[in-house]
RNA sequence: GCGGGCGUGGUGGAACUGGUAGACACGCGAGAUUUAGGUUCUCGUGCCGCAAGGCGUGGGGGUUCAAGUCCCUCCGCCCGCACCA
């Protein structure tokens, strides 16, 4: 008996699909198409296990699409520029370049390993010319078309990286990759006004419909609309300029339980009392430092200073409320001013009892006749009716809403206000004092100020020599590069030495994978056929940042001429993954850092356990965490293959858990893969031959019926070989849908279920149909395998005798005949306790099968010869008897 | 704090609109093959019990002929956002 070789076998299929390109594709209107794509890696240096299975998942619905008829995109390519190459490049003394390029080489040839089914035609790294040419392109039209612009901000400074951060990438604070507390600093920023965008992308979330709940409800969060009253308080010792402030709020119900307005210590009026007052601007830097810097600021306390201004309350002109400076009020939202209410805002409760302010109740609790806010704020749901006690627009019971709407009114008619709706995102800046990223393509002309690069100048290319020994923008410092004659006046002029966020060039990238040769971003007819991307996978990392730009530029692109209306959703379904964890290895006694050991340092204590095979320590076993290299749990996909070759790998990777949760390695179950991978393989091994005993188990010599047994009528089928018929056909239907409904790893358990019938039914090798039931059941086997162990099933196909490719066949279609079962087995209850099972035809009526339910002796021992009180029969379920 | 998700054997996980809880796999146990180990094959495996039977989906309560699934309540874990007015 043979035993397959994934190593001789896996490149051999790799090149014959090569040859053949099996996967290379073009447009085609007479077909229809399917898009698959996967979230593009950053070239790091070498794959990982995430990334097998992500891209495995990917393949198999590529490979599934095909076969069902589909003309498949199926593309790969390079998130290329970015940080850690023009680090590495510090680190090594080498061009970011040249090791982006040395890393993908080793990575791409690590995909191909994994025989993947790409369109390797299409590829492309966004650090290439002929990619951000286009990019550039991209930027002038948007900038032409005003989704482009420049201003003077309050930008997060990465003091360590030392380049401006999105707000989406300061996490906690902290630069998203240094790490590094956020310092604000005033620059002049490159933004896209994605916030015009806003409400048009919060609605069109509702029609993103395959997309995960999850991710929508976080785009929804992100995006953050709110509807409220922005109203001018008029001011009383303020200085010239300030007569009036805004505030917004989203309670214009409160108003009445106003004790204090609040600024932002960013304010324009704080900064003019600053100028005036050292006591403010020290308050003011105090509070800029806790604002970004301060990790806890769950923890951080409210700290104000009284201005000594107040303001007319809107609604009594005899009002007058403190105007403070509070450091939990933020420049950036709304006015940067508010007007607090204690009674009903925890914030403004804690302030108002740190520094003796009123506290005004403006509703109340139904039942209680002697209400008193004490330490916490009283803030019941909007949609409750409340009981008003204090209120413009109304007393007694109603709901928030209601009272918001009529005190929205109530402004706009008395003409002290108006409604407005806010949203929580902001433009992104996409400035970048860095090198290794796409050169935004302007110049700055003294006289003609900032003048675009005309397009038959691009690409603006990044030069070769630069000097990345140095912290800060290389671009800046290159002695020669931003010295350029303005294309306006010809005058000498400077180029701009910013480079774009690397989110933008992973933001269309699915574009251009349509048309990759294409002089223009995008062609219309490919973007027109391929457009949009019917299955995109990734991780849920992504579910804010990189998806909302790609959303943003989707529109961004159809107003400029690069796509249609139709593709302003450019995903139209969204799956994300879980991760690869594995457990983590722990020298007892040794402190954090140092203790982990990877799996191969380990050696057996005899007890079950473990102890490190050179210093002899106890070793701690953790709990399964995302592999990463600190932990030293990773495992190195091209071992795996080395060893079990690419098929189980991506095996494994689909069987153990739901795509979307999290999955364990383990080398058992890799081994269960691997172990199930030459199991088929040895099944057909049987079959080859079937006329010389004594190839599978038992058996004996009763072969011999070759070929003669197709055909043969299901009347004359042994009852063994029409249930294996039966399930083979089930399985089809079965790991169609699983597969259609991203669930591989109940498609996997089916095939494990077809593979141990198959099995079984070795036994009776020679019944009539047998034969021929049998070689249908590997056929089908083999056919659905296919997508996720693409070469071990193409070996195995062709050494059934067949002279077709797996990779050119349709995908099997159930019979619908087979499917259904004439038989079926019912439950049977008594009292809702399961006593006995019943065979009854499939259509039998409700009476005959309650009668022979009844008539069953574990059914009539509980019923002692009386008539049961109910007898309930779900047709084709379950019968219940009650008694 | 706000929002979302999850909780099922020793383990990963199945269970469609309420209808046989534990598919499939791992692990474990017994046996067969093998010089031996591994491999392979067969059988068993939720818990208690010799059995009949009983108990079981985080805890408690409810609806129903029937609840992992629906409702109430409590507990635990995970994720996202977070001084957003």
């Amino acid at each position: 008996m043979s035993r397959y070789n994934a190593a001789e076998a896996e490149p051999k299929w790799q090149a014959i699909w090569d040859e053949m390109r099996a996967f290379e594709v073009a447009t085609d209107p007479e077909r229809p198409k399917y898009y698959v794509l996967n979230m593009f890696p950053y070239p790091s240096g070498r794959i990982h296990m995430g990334h097998v299975r992500n891209y495995t998942m990917g393949d198999v619905i590529a490979r599934y699409k095909k076969a069902r008829g589909f003309n498949v995109l199926h593309p790969m390519g390079w998130d290329a520029f970015g940080m850690p190459a023009e680090n590495a490049a510090m680190a090594r003394g080498e061009h970011p370049g040249v090791w982006t390029r040395s890393n993908i080489a080793a990575m791409r040839a690590q995909l191909k390993r994994m025989g993947l089914s790409y369109d390797w035609t299409r590829e492309f790294a966004t650090c290439d010319p002929e990619y951000y040419a286009h990019q550039q392109a991209l930027f002038l039209d948007f900038l032409e078309a005003g989704f482009v612009y420049r201003r003077d901000a309050m930008v997060n400074w990465d003091p360590v990286d030392m380049t401006v951060l999105a707000n989406e990438q300061v996490i906690d604070g902290k630069g998203w990759r240094s790490g590094a507390p956020v310092e604000r600093r005033s620059l002049v920023q490159w933004f896209f006004r994605i916030s015009d965008m806003a409400d048009e992308l919060l609605e069109a979330i509702d029609g993103l419909d395959a997309w995960p709940d999850k991710v929508r409800l976080m785009q929804a969060n992100w995006i953050g609309k709110s509807r409220g009253l922005r109203f001018t308080f008029q001011t009383r010792g303020a200085p010239a300029g300030h007569e009036s402030l805004a505030v917004y709020t989203t309670r214009p119900d409160t108003l009445m339980g106003a004790s204090f307005a609040a600024i932002s210590a960013d304010h324009p009026l704080a900064l003019a009392l600053a100028e005036v007052s050292p006591e403010i601007a020290a308050f003011c830097a105090e509070c800029r430092k806790t604002g970004t810097s301060e990790e806890a600021l769950e923890k951080a306390e409210k700290l104000g200073l009284d201005t000594g201004i107040t303001v007319v309350h809107p609604l009594d002109p005899e009002w007058q409320l403190p105007v403070w400076i509070a450091n939990f009020v933020l420049m950036d939202y709304g006015t940067g001013a508010i007007f607090a209410v204690p009674a009903h805002d925890q914030r403004d409760l804690d302030f108002a009892r740190k520094y003796g302010l009123a506290v005004i109740p403006c509703y109340a609790p139904a039942e209680s006749e002697t209400f008193e806010i004490d330490a916490d704020a009283y803030v019941p749901p909007k949609t409750e009716p409340v009981r008003y006690v204090n209120c413009h627009v109304g007393t007694g019971r109603m709901t928030a809403e209601e009272a918001i709407d009529r005190s929205i009114a109530h402004a706009e008619t008395g003409g002290y206000g108006e409604g407005q709706t806010q949203y929580r995102l902001r433009d992104w800046g996409v400035s970048r004092q860095r090198y290794w990223g796409c050169p935004i393509p302007v110049v700055h002309c003294d006289t003609c100020g900032v003048v675009p690069v005309p397009k038959e100048d691009l690409p603006i290319r990044l030069p070769e020599d630069v000097d990345l020994s140095l912290p800060g923008n290389p671009l800046e410092r290159h002695p020669t590069w931003k010295q350029v004659p303005c294309p306006r006046c010809g005058d000498a002029a400077r180029r701009e030495t910013d480079t774009m966020d690397t989110f933008v060039d992973s933001s269309w990238y699915f574009a251009r994978f349509t048309a990759p040769e294409a002089d223009t971003p995008t062609d219309a007819a490919a973007a027109q056929y391929w457009m949009n991307v019917d299955q995109y996978i990734g991780g849920v990392e992504h579910a804010i940042l990189h998806l909302l730009y790609s959303r943003f530029f989707a529109r961004a692109m159809a107003r400029t001429g690069h796509l249609t209306e139709d593709n302003i959703e450019p995903f139209s379904a969204l799956f994300t993954q879980g991760m690869v964890c594995h457990e983590t290895y722990a020298r007892e006694g040794v402190p954090e850092p140092a203790c982990w050991a990877a799996p191969e340092e380990l050696a057996e204590d005899g007890a079950g356990g473990y102890r490190h095979a050179e210093t002899g320590e106890r070793i701690v076993v953790g709990p399964a965490v995302k592999m990463s290299k600190s932990k030293k749990n990773v495992v190195d996909p091209d071992d795996i293959i080395a060893q079990f070759g690419a098929d189980t790998a991506r095996f494994f990777m689909l069987s153990d858990s739901p795509p979307e949760r999290d999955v364990e390695w383990t080398a058992a179950g890799v081994e269960g893969a691997w172990r199930f991978v030459q199991r088929v393989w040895r099944m057909a091994d049987g079959l080859q031959a079937p006329a010389v005993g004594g190839g599978g188990a038992g058996g004996g010599g009763a072969g011999g019926s070759g070929a003669g047994n197709h055909g043969v009528a299901p009347t004359e089928m042994a009852l063994a070989a029409q249930a294996l018929r039966r399930q083979t056909h089930k399985t089809i239907a079965d790991v169609t849908s699983d597969i259609e409904g991203f669930v591989f790893n109940k498609a996997v358990a089916r095939l494990y279920e077809l593979a141990n019938a198959l099995a079984k039914a070795a036994d009776r090798a020679g019944e009539a149909g047998m034969d021929h039931a049998r070689r249908e059941a590997m056929e089908t086997l083999l056919r659905l395998m296919n997508p996720m162990a693409p070469h071990v099933t193409e070996e195995i196909w062709q050494a059934l005798g067949n002279a077709t490719r797996l990779v050119d066949m349709p995908w099997p279609e159930a019979d619908a005949a087979l499917v259904e079962d004439e038989v079926i087995v019912l439950p049977v209850q008594v009292n809702g306790k399961k006593r006995a099972e019943l065979t009854v035809a499939k259509d039998a009526a409700r009476d005959t099968v309650a009668d022979q339910a009844l008539a069953l002796s574990e059914v009539a021992r509980f019923l002692d010869g009386k008539a049961p009180k109910k007898v309930i029969v779900v047709p084709g379920r379950i019968v219940n008897v009650v008694v």
